[in-house]
DNA sequence: ATGACATTTGGTCGTTTTACCATACGTGCA
DNA sequence: TGCACGTATGGTAAAACGACCAAATGTCAT
């Protein structure tokens, strides 16, 4: 593996990455459906606005999301949509896991 | 947000971050050619051969991949094929950072 | 300017991750 | 049976992460 290579594969991981939070991942998916505030994302999280706003930094710092403030307020979009199309594999990977484990009582 | 949905959320994040490491992605990605033993994976690494060991087994953790013992050797293979079928997405995010970086300089 | 509001930043601290070393385990061959 | 080989496991130390609190920033209305 070259150099080259290994900056890429380095990049991936860190994109994967910070989707890999329970958190993240849930804000990421509100995206989805449109950019929203801060404080709309804030609602329905039980967590410090301090917290929220770190996890958001290091979506944006991955490249996922950007932002846009307009007053007071600062919204957040996802920058590639395509970035959540990926949930039914992780889904599927996740049923797999259960149907096997479910095997065990039969 | 119900502690099904939140389940779900930290099952699914749990997916990415076994993919979430530079060398545990590097791995899946050779899986997707087929078949490998841990030998095989571990020649191309820089890493001591129980440290390649445990990434293993974070990915089978995962549900990413599984395992099956041949004689003396264990050869591993992704179990969801479709969880590198994403990696073009996760390009995309890194490129759309690039150009945007590279902007600044023009 | 002042205060209230939305969000971010800096600091601290407990938890998790990761890498290495040493050691254990299981398998096939002498 | 004993040894070499391929791989896994346990322990430990350093680094990264994540949560909270306190304080700073920027913006709007007064």
């Amino acid at each position: 593996m070259n150099e080259k290579e290994k900056a890429l594969i380095e990049a991936k991981a860190n994109v994967l990455k910070s989707l890999a939070h329970p958190t993240r991942l849930w804000m990421a998916e509100q995206l989805a459906e449109g950019e929203k505030c801060v404080c709309e994302l804030a609602e329905n999280i039980d967590a410090d606005f301090s917290t929220i706003s770190k996890h958001l930094s290091v979506l944006k710092q991955a490249g996922v999301v950007e932002d846009e403030k307009r007053g007071k307020m600062v919204y957040y979009k996802l920058k590639v949509p395509c970035i959540l199309k990926y949930m039914p594999c992780v889904e599927a990977v996740i049923r797999a896991k259960m149907e096997e484990q479910t095997v065990l009582f039969k």
